[in-house]
DNA sequence: ATGTCACAGTCCCTGTGA
């Protein structure tokens, strides 16, 4: 099985990338944030073209997340069902594993009401994900926003005071994986940084100036059977690209 | 370098978000 999650920064524009990577790549499951679409524009028959079912949660002009999967979908639901009314998690049953696409906001900056948003949305999250059943196959993945440690950041002396790093979303995403979940990128990876997003400005691809802020959770008995995981940084590259690169994990049977 | 990309509306530029 092989699963990856990927921000690709409105699937309008980026379609020719995505088709073109599901048709290199492959992958069992991909879970998507910023499709940046309505539920009428998701490319529904273009997947299906690619042998794929897709499950979507589009608000329209920003936010977005879906599932595209080989082994069938059930059981979708999207949001949290509270009063958020950003289009920001959606979860689905492929195969005998439950995924969730999650694009956790941004912050903007530690004193905007945008961060309070973020420490909530996270604490909703957590919430969400410790009432699972503790024999639920589990894999949340998603742009996190929240680089999990300092090795996770190219300069880590740039971003004092900003979001992303800040101690009290790191917490938040430690209680996540608290309720038995495996970052698993991390785990397979700890020599190698694995950035997932660089900037669009100042070069910063080029620089190596990256963050790893698009996280894939297994639970762990997945964890236990998880044979390796990257970034798949080609994707970065050429025309029209994503400022993420896709987040791969192959899990063995 | 405050250096780019994508979106919608004010609609071929500007403001917003990332």
């Amino acid at each position: 099985m092989k699963i990856a999650t990927w921000n690709v920064n409105s699937l309008t524009a980026r379609w020719p990338r995505v088709d073109e990577w599901l048709e290199t790549e492959s992958p069992d499951i991909l879970l998507i944030q910023e499709t940046k679409q309505t539920d009428a524009k998701f490319p529904f028959d273009g997947f299906s073209s690619l042998g794929y079912e897709s499950a979507h949660y589009g608000q329209g002009q920003w936010n977005g997340v879906a599932i595209v999967s080989r082994h069938g979908i059930d059981d979708v639901v999207r949001g949290f069902g509270d009063d958020d009314p950003e289009a920001r998690i959606i979860s689905a049953t492929c195969g005998d594993i439950r995924f969730y696409s999650c694009y956790i906001p941004n912050g903007r900056a530690l004193e905007d009401p945008h961060y309070a948003y973020k420490l909530r949305w996270l604490s909703s999250l957590e919430r969400l994900l410790a009432a699972r059943p503790l024999s639920q196959r589990t894999i949340v993945g998603g742009d996190f926003n929240v680089a999990p440690n300092d090795f996770d950041v190219y300069d880590p002396s740039k971003f004092r005071g900003a979001t992303h790093v800040s101690e009290p979303e790191r917490a938040a995403l430690r209680q996540i994986e608290a309720t038995g979940l495996v970052d698993i990128t991390r785990k397979l990876n700890p020599l190698e940084p694995c950035y997932s997003w660089w900037d669009y400005r100042n070069g910063s691809f080029h620089r190596g100036w990256g963050l790893r802020i698009d996280l894939l959770l297994l639970d762990a008995t997945l964890a236990e059977r998880a044979k390796n995981s990257y970034v798949d940084r080609g994707a970065r590259k050429g025309e029209k690209p994503s400022d993420h690169a896709p987040v791969v994990v192959e899990i063995g049977d």
